[in-house]
DNA sequence: AGTTCTTGCACCATCGATTGTGCAAACAAG
DNA sequence: CTTGTTTGCACAATCGATGGTGCAAGAACT
């Protein structure tokens, strides 16, 4: 149907209608009218024309004046991910709380995807950039300084400006002793029953790792270089991990570090094609919370990293006037297996 | 750091370094030049310094003029959840390869919210707005339309516009059938036994109700009232009601029908305050579909909503010259238990 | 009454890109 | 050499909001 609405009223209809220059009404409609020593009953009139003509600003035309756009941008990975959209969830709830507009985009990992989504939103002038789980943050950075943008990088940590991160070396010691103790009743677990799989060579899935070999070594007293699988993020390519191991030792170990939800459904893919009754011994640890997946047949320990922490601990940083690129730390939380959180979700109404 | 950046090129800037005029420049970066009859020389050398000087054009002032943005919008209920957050990932893919930049908002099934995030969107000027799961389409309806906005409505049907949902009563028929087929074999189910859990009064629910409901009919030769329970979508009134339920009859209906993975999120935060081996019998069919939650100790049927159809559908509609306010269904699919689907994340580029 | 403030607002340039129009220079036709 | 045509581009208005500057009318004061 094409749209039969006018067009909608700018403040030159307002002008008219209400007899004042359009200065007048753009200062009475932005709140600049007290600076600009409007007499309260023309503000009133303009406010009330406003009202009735349903106005409201273009900002299209106060950004470009203004070189502002009130746009905050999140640059993700991917959105369809537990972690990464309770991000953008929590995200947008604090840019609206300021008043302005959240616009998420994901760039798929990919550095040149990463540096093409930020160009394009900084032709939008977008005022602040949040750059969550990029692959490559001081190429981000680069564009962003070009076009003095503000931004900070959460999740995965740059060298230009600051950071906002999870305690990955904390959470990857908290999760892998947490499997080790698991097997205390059951049987000493050895060396190299307990394996890691998933994760590249970013900071993260390396501080992990790291806390992993450090706990491995104080605990079982050994930490075989095998029993780390950095098999990438795809869920296929763990899913390969798995069927490799499977097909050499005819089990999985029984002690699983999965660097990630992601990785984990590749378990659940390699899992798929094998009866349920082969992993009954086994005890998963994953580096991410799912609440269905703390319910699964055998443990699930997770670890839920504090989003809410670390994007208000963003907006924190981003507002300080000198920011050092330094890395500041949020604790994650372990979670036991069977455990059900609450979370952005609870927030929500649910008219009856 | 306050950023150091220069300011961004314009074509002013460029017009002074080609020795052309601003409108010169304009034509051949945007591609009118050939309508313009520009040499191919000064086109070349234009483009040159546009690639050197890093130009890229002001959205802003080009929105403002053509009076159109670039931006597409999709308004969202929530993003933490994988259903709608597989929505934003397929949109946005759609979005990009229309060389458009895709802005995904949510407004938490609250209609004065739909309406406001709607009226924020129109003010930036953006060319389409596509509506998934709101609460009151027509409500938003309204004000796109006062604003000469196309849009269109996905997974809730609206009445103004045309709509693209699921089939839901295939689908509710489809999960009813399947969940009492796995009874066959251990003992058949009485219709007591089977209950339907969360959702609320809207079109979605109801269709999937209707469904239900016949397939009860059918199949078990009747279908009580009190085998309904619409608790709402959030987690803590669908774990409420089965509290309820479970206090009152010791135990759960052996077979469920969870409206949603929200929803089952109440389940599993039941569950968690009761021991594991009190649901052994049970069989659950989820409206939505989980990798996680396909394997977890019982069995889990889950209907998978055909996500990618749906927006390449809405693509479609949006597009046509004069759109009907009809509804296209989209079948979705039905999964048996243990399964791990392939999904968006697949397209994923796994550098390593 | 004349001077100085204060009040209340209008005027206008500006942000950067788009686009309708106009017009010289180059070229072709007669 | 004159008249028409085409080529190649410059000019200027425009989109809607912002904010610096200027100025008339009224109030206050000597």
């Amino acid at each position: 149907m094409a749209s039969s609405g006018k067009k909608k009223a700018t403040i030159y209809d307002l002008s008219v209608l209400s007899g004042s220059s359009p200065s007048t009404v753009s200062a009475v409609l932005n709140g600049t009218w007290q600076k600009r020593r409007i007499k309260e009953s023309t503000a009133e009139l303009i406010r009330s024309l406003a009202e009735t003509h349903q106005y409201t600003a273009n900002r299209q035309a106060r950004g470009l004046r203004s070189s502002r756009s009130g746009l905050i941008g999140l640059l993700l990975p991917i959105h369809d991910n537990r972690y990464f959209s309770s991000m953008a969830q929590t995200f947008e709830a604090h840019v609206r709380s300021k008043g302005q507009c959240p616009i998420v985009v994901s760039a798929s990992r990919d550095p040149k995807e990463e540096r093409k989504t930020a160009e394009t939103l900084i032709s939008y002038s977008i005022d602040e950039l949040f750059i969550c789980g990029a692959t490559d943050p001081d190429g981000v950075h680069e564009v962003c300084e070009a076009a003095g943008l503000k931004h900070i990088n959460i999740d995965l940590p740059g060298t230009k400006v600051p950071s906002v991160i999870s305690d990955n070396y904390e959470g990857g010691r908290m999760l892998t002793e947490a499997i080790i103790r698991r097997f205390q009743a059951s049987g000493p677990l050895e060396p190299h029953e307990l394996y890691l799989f998933g994760g590249r060579d970013d900071h993260a899935s390396r501080e992990r790792i790291r806390g992993f070999r450090a706990v491995k070594n104080e605990l079982l007293g050994a930490d075989p270089d095998e029993c780390i699988q950095p098999t990438g993020y795809a869920p296929n390519n763990a899913r390969l991990a798995f069927e490799a191991f499977y097909g050499k030792h005819g089990k999985l170990p029984r002690g699983l570090f999965v660097n990630s939800s992601i990785n984990f459904e590749g378990l659940l893919r390699f899992m798929a094609g094998h009866p349920h009754e082969n992993f009954t011994d086994l005890v998963v640890g994953c580096y991410d919370y799912d609440p269905f997946a703390s319910f699964l047949p055998f443990p699930v320990i997770m670890i839920r990293q504090d989003v809410e922490g670390m994007i208000s601990k963003a907006f924190e940083v981003i507002e300080e006037a000198r920011p050092q690129p330094r890395i500041h730390l949020i604790q994650p939380e372990l979670v036991q297996p069977r455990t059900a959180l609450t979370g952005p979700l609870d927030a929500l109404k649910d008219i009856e």
